[in-house]
DNA sequence: CGGTCTCTTGAGTTAAATCAAAGGCGGTGG
DNA sequence: CCACCGCCTTTGATTTAACTCAAGAGACCG
């Protein structure tokens, strides 16, 4: 908002700013759209993090390969999400778009520098780096000790949440990514996570219609399964002590 | 080496923060030193996040308690390192003592504020940030696909790695935390780590001395048996197509 | 409408969890 | 200094949730 960017011919449309301030995603706005094939990958876990994205529209899995040459998901992006940013040199994961995507490319100098600069800007991006690392904690817990049904029940819950914020009150949810998608982000294998979603579809929780989305029937029985508690209880005053074991 | 109420002045002071570089473990070195016995918690989940911490002695376990009252360990910190830093409103987890401790604060605000004015912090909290976020990764993947043995030798190797480089070239690894912490930690259960830990003392591979501490004997194998091949392949070029399935 | 790829379902196996009990370390007090 | 006590850890036996292997069903494409 001053100082460097001030130099540029920025100062014209600095004015505009002052009415729609300025985001993160506005930096992109001027950037070209780039369109990815499903499938097409757009960077390679070790590759230089030469550029910072954002999803214009469709969705990316963000993966690594571990040396006995299985997946893992550590993630999804969708329409509005960064890619690439927490990490100094290298990309520590792939990425590669689920659907047919857009994207938007901006230097990593260039994004660095004009978030640096405005005092708008840092905060909301400290703020995502904030949902991500609470996010990546997440994980960490489902991962650490949930079941097959609860991590489903997570997954789907996580998802339906996105779609009732993006599309307003919705029980259908768009799950583009495949089967083995999910499996490898849940960590489980891929016939643990049909069979999960068979039991659910059986009891009255999920209908699902075709491969990539699900209608949620059952909403709360969806949330109590998934063991969170919607963030903290609101369930039983909390297993007395402290013992009930893994899963 | 500064207090905030310095920054203002920080252009005509930059010759001194030339000769002294100033560093994010400086913001604290002008606060006075907390002490927190073994089993003490420094806050809790859900507490209004109002300090961020550097730990100057000792170790700490963060964790959260879900709702079936089990606990998950998201990790642990040490000498040097920071805490609460990469959060908004409150803390996502509790922070508790493992052995006797020594911490030092800062209001969130003076921190936040002492790290925004300064040119030379800003990179530096960020490279701490992206490295929590890599460990955040790495934790995920451990969680996700490996079997217990893999766990364990990955968790040997970090705290040998820290030993060297706090302490130079040295086999012997201080484990200041319980069996308990490491299997929340690992996402196993006590009976696992101890039967692993024993499993690897029989192949020679570690030699136990007391709870608290291991001798690394063999480092090789251990770094074989993480299964992370040193952060990416050395060994054999990696198993042809796809397949090789979980644990 | 046939082919291919993804997903589902079934049967059997296994690594880790659970349940149970004994062993050892460290601290305390006699 | 030694004996005792409590807690943490180890070890053993059994169970189980999820994995593996295998085959069949269904979706989507040209």
């Amino acid at each position: 908002m001053f100082l460097t960017s001030y130099n540029r011919e920025r100062s014209t449309t600095n004015l505009l700013s002052q009415v729609e301030p300025e985001t993160l995603s506005g930096l992109f706005s001027r950037q070209p759209v780039e369109c990815l094939q499903p499938g097409q990958s757009l960077f390679l876990e070790g590759d230089d993090a030469k550029h910072v994205f954002e999803v214009a529209e469709g969705a990316l899995r963000i993966f690594r390969i571990i040396s006995d040459g299985r997946r893992v998901i550590t993630g999804f992006v969708f329409e509005g999400d960064l890619l690439g940013v927490s990490l100094k040199g290298n990309y520590l994961y792939s990425a590669e778009a689920i659907v047919g995507t857009k994207i938007r490319r901006l230097a990593r100098r260039t994004f660095e520098a004009a978030v640096q600069e405005s005092e708008e800007l840092r905060p909301q991006l400290f703020a995502r780096v904030c949902d991500e690392m609470a996010a990546a904690q997440d994980q960490m817990v489902l991962l650490s000790c949930k079941s097959a049904e609860e991590r489903l029940c997570t997954f789907l819950l996580k998802h339906l949440r996105r779609a009732a914020a993006k599309t307003g009150v919705q029980s259908m949810v768009q799950l583009p990514m495949t089967r083995q998608d999910m499996a490898d982000y849940l960590g489980l294998t891929i016939e643990t996570v049909s069979r999960t979603i068979t039991k659910l579809t059986t009891k009255g929780v999920l209908g699902c219609v075709g491969r990539h989305s699900v209608k949620i029937i059952k909403p709360m029985t969806l949330a109590q399964l998934a063991g969170d508690n919607d963030e903290y209880g609101w369930g039983e005053p909390m297993v007395s002590a402290d013992e009930r074991r893994h899963h």
